[in-house]
DNA sequence: ATGGTTGCTTAGCAA
């Protein structure tokens, strides 16, 4: 079974790509992140042409998660369902094949000390809150999504530049962590310790062409599912060519 | 530190 989660950056500016990459990558799962698509300008006949139901949550604009699966989603939510007033499309859930798949778009968090990097680490406090709610770590769950940080200096090409930054900030770390410890493990280093393995460069600055990028894409796995972990992907290769999202799809593999 | 690119929407914001 493989389980994909990816950014694009604009649905309708990637449809074609998209699509592509649907066809050969053949996810049973697909997670995608910023989709910037009301429902209306969806791409949803193209995508349901290829065989996948789709479960989103939509915003004009900004933001914007789907979960798209071969087979039946069943008890699908489209939000943290805590009573905060919250206009923004950052969370989509679904049972899919017997596993619980939470998609997330975690905000970004703009400058270190802005209201925007405050409305991101509560973000995560709220997610750590519903999961408490909602979930048990002994079920087979994965959060995946851009979760906007990068957990290790590992991950990150010059981790001293990025120390101040939202994405590599040590309260963004912490929130991760904690995230975390209610019993997710991050995929990827349950099958590499690999440094440099990066999910994110900046199209600014020729980021991709030198290689400045950060691991802030992720499959989280509670332990039933860690244990059918047979691989993990950073498909690098999706960020070159023509009109790339900055993004690349990070694939997860299961027994 | 600055400046650099892309997408959406229409000059400026978000990333």
């Amino acid at each position: 079974m493989k389980i994909a989660t990816w950014n694009v950056n604009s649905i309708r500016a990637r449809l074609d790509r998209a699509v592509a990459w649907l066809q050969r990558t053949g996810p049973d799962v697909a997670c995608l992140q910023e989709l910037k698509s009301s429902e209306e300008d969806f791409p949803r006949a193209e995508i349901e042409a290829l065989g996948y139901r789709i479960q989103a949550t939509y915003q004009r604009t900004y933001n914007g998660v789907a979960i798209l699966s071969r087979h039946d989603a069943t008890a699908v939510v489209h939000s943290l369902d805590d009573g905060v007033e919250d206009p923004q499309a950052r969370l989509v859930a679904a049972t899919v094949d017997g596993l619980r798949v939470v998609c997330v778009y975690v905000p970004n968090g703009g400058v270190v000390g802005s209201d925007k990097y405050a409305y991101k680490l509560a973000w995560m406090g709220r997610l750590r809150a519903w999961l408490e709610r909602h979930h048990r770590p002994d079920e087979p769950l994965i959060v995946c999504g851009d979760l906007n940080i990068a957990p290790e200096a590992r991950d990150v090409h010059d981790p001293a530049l990025w120390e101040n930054e939202s994405l590599f900030h040590v309260d963004s770390r912490r929130a991760l962590q904690d995230l975390c410890a209610w019993g997710l493990q991050d995929a990827l280093r349950l099958v590499t310790q690999e440094a440099g393995i990066y999910s994110w460069w900046d199209y600014r600055m020729l980021g991709f062409p030198k290689n400045r990028g950060l691991r802030i894409d992720h499959v989280l796995v509670t332990e039933p599912v860690a244990r059918r972990v047979r691989g993990v992907t950073v498909e690098r290769n999706e960020r070159k060519g023509k009109q790339p999202s900055d993004h690349a799809p990070v694939v997860l593999e299961l027994d």
